[in-house]
DNA sequence: ATGGCGCGCGCAGCGCGA
């Protein structure tokens, strides 16, 4: 099975890219976050015509959330339990035996902000659910838009990133939080090379420059990651016109 | 050199992302 991840920056500007992308891929799951698409305009039909059928929570201008699959799909979560939020970033699923959970974690702005202390609230509330997960499901996956660089090896510069918000030691302890009840950082089992990035700003050249943050992460439970084949972050996306300022992580599992 | 781009919304320019 081939799992990825992808934050697109607007479903309705990127569905060419997407479909284009499962086209050269064809992945068993893509999990796609900032959809940015109302319910009722997402494009299930263009996504049927390729052979994938499509789970999707959003809202109008913000956010948003979906799951591209061949497969049978079993929507389990579209939120974080007992937690109340209006944002839609949660979408669980059960996929071909796997469960699935699509994450695009609050972005968190500045460590000075309200949406920061909204970010360290949510991800509390999201390892709180995932110790619970993890003993349900034996084969679960987590992945998406953390918006967290775990270590300094994840990012271009890291003292003038220092302290700054998707590298801050909290949000980092929280991320390290998910590890220490068992999940695996999928890439970090097959690199350990600094240099390797999911997102660049738009700004300043910072893809050309390869100025960029791993924030878009697969994370695995332990008897996922004893299956696991291989780890990407495709690029080429990146390099089209137009594009995501993301770009897809997939990996490979032995499943 | 702290801007720099691109999105949605909606028709100017702001809030937001990372």
């Amino acid at each position: 099975m081939k799992i990825a991840t992808w934050n697109i920056n607007s479903l309705r500007v990127r569905l060419a890219h997407v479909l284009r992308w499962l086209d050269a891929n064809h992945p068993d799951v893509l999990a796609l976050q900032e959809t940015k698409t109302e319910d009722r305009n997402f494009p299930v039909v263009e996504f049927e015509a390729v052979g994938y059928s499509a789970a999707f929570c959003g809202q109008p201008t913000y956010n948003g959330v979906a799951l591209l699959s061949p497969l049978t799909m079993e929507v389990f979560a579209t939120a974080l339990p007992d937690y109340h939020d209006a944002q839609k970033r949660v979408l669980g699923a059960s996929i071909g035996g796997l469960a699935v959970l699509n994450l695009y974690v609050p972005n968190g702005q500045s460590i000075d902000s309200d949406k920061y202390h909204y970010k360290l609230g949510w991800l509390a509330q999201l390892n709180q659910w995932v110790a619970t997960l993890l003993k349900k499901h034996s084969q679960l996956v987590i992945l998406g838009d953390f918006n967290i660089a775990p270590e300094d090896r994840d990012v271009y510069d890291p003292q003038a990133w220092a302290g700054q918000v998707l590298v801050s030691e909290p949000e980092r302890a929280a991320f390290r939080k998910l590890l220490q009840i068992g999940l695996k950082d999928s890439f970090r089992l097959f690199q350990q090379m600094g240099g390797h990035y999911s997102w660049w700003d738009y700004r300043a050249a910072a893809f050309r420059r390869n100025q960029g943050l791993r924030i878009d992460h697969i994370l695995l439970s332990p008897a996922l990651a004893d299956l696991s084949r291989a780890i990407v972050i495709d690029r080429e996306p990146r390099g089209w016109e137009r594009p995501s300022d993301h770009t897809p992580v997939m990996v490979e599992l032995g499943v």
